[in-house]
DNA sequence: TCATTAGTTAACAAAATTGTTAAACAATTT
DNA sequence: AAATTGTTTAACAATTTTGTTAACTAATGA
């Protein structure tokens, strides 16, 4: 039942993927992008008819990288140790994934939640994908909560804090390094180690 | 010797403001400009000659907004309470003021940062701005970690951790309301609350 | 192997967007 | 009030960008 993809096809697709990464819609050329993929750029509309649809196709594989990202996380299962270890693990299985691609996020934000239609497409693929395993972490989140083994907080704030750190470890590493003068490694560890210590003490029952 | 800038040139640049926080260089159209600004769209180019020379007077407003957002924040002097206390009133200082122009932060990160001739713009009008009453902070910050009034961090993780908590709420908040079924004031009011507790939890010692 | 289909190319057309100009109008100076 | 200067307008020109086409080539299947 798959179809298979020309090589063709394809190669437009990664560099549309990439020139839409970077510059945004608007921002995108196609004969640009017909120059990356290293194709006549008349293919690209042989393959995909306009510039927007091209869009769209862009937009299915961000959806499903951004399922991943969730997916990836909350499915870390098993996990023997206590529950905040569990969650410090949570988050840095997103980080890892968020680091692959950290032009992600402000795409995200520019590009696809300003638009109704596109935000759509995201949310019936996102929530569908993880609505399962959020809710069992949830579970077991109230159930920590309630042995006193986290400190009381609301599941969506802390869902919000860990996306907030994660993601502004993502969109800075884009810039910071170059002005700090650090290697994007270092300025990586720096910042992963910060929001760890920040998420274990947010757990951290009183003080 | 100020210039007087007559209306038309002001609401034309009102009107670019706006747009190009909205839909940045690419997406902004010098026509819905004049259209914004109740002009002709010749004017435009009367004023400003080219739409790159409009965006860079636009750019030029943005750097001097961001620089008030941290001069204003670190500012806030001659506290009498602890040092905790001073710190959580800087980020407090600095969200009010990222969120009466939320577009802001996304708009420096795609528009600004990725260019360097942009970027240097900024950071000759920032850093200049900032780095005595920066240097102040971080003396008194060194005195307190030094009293034990504060945890062990250094400080500039403890800045990041600040700009990417307050920044993470301005981008969230033109999404999430919606996303969650909340008033914005609803948004803000939880969010800042749960900002404040992670920034003092994190400047506790031990636990 | 010949016919049919799919893929490719270069040249071109159409559309969208920015930038210019000449003429009209208003304000200001002498 | 005449002259000069600055402002505004509508029409248009130039440029940039997207989209189309017709002719050509390579692959595929009877």
């Amino acid at each position: 039942m798959k179809e298979e993809r020309s090589i063709t096809e394809n190669s437009i697709l990664n560099a549309a993927m990439d020139e839409f990464l970077n510059k945004g819609f608007s921002g995108a050329r196609t004969v640009a992008i017909a120059e990356k993929a290293g194709v006549n750029h008349a293919m690209l509309h042989y393959y995909f008819r306009t510039k927007e649809s091209l869009f769209e196709r862009v937009i299915e594989r961000v959806a499903n990288q951004f399922l991943d990202s969730l997916t990836k996380a909350l499915d870390s299962q098993d996990y023997n140790g206590n529950f905040v270890d569990k969650i410090v693990m949570i988050m840095n299985v997103h980080l890892d994934f968020v680091i692959t691609e950290p032009r992600l996020p402000l795409f995200m934000f520019r590009e696809i939640l300003p638009y109704p239609s596109r935000l759509e497409q995201l949310k019936i693929k996102v929530l569908s994908g993880i609505s399962y395993l959020a809710s069992q972490l949830l579970h077991e989140f109230d159930r920590a909560k309630h042995n006193k083994e986290v400190d009381e907080i609301d599941f969506l704030s802390l869902i919000f804090d860990i996306l907030s750190l994660n993601i502004s470890l993502a969109i800075s590493s884009q810039f910071a390094p170059d002005l700090l003068g650090l290697r994007k490694e270092e300025y990586y560890a720096m910042r992963k180690k910060e929001n760890e210590i920040l998420l274990r003490k947010r757990l951290q029952i009183n003080g």
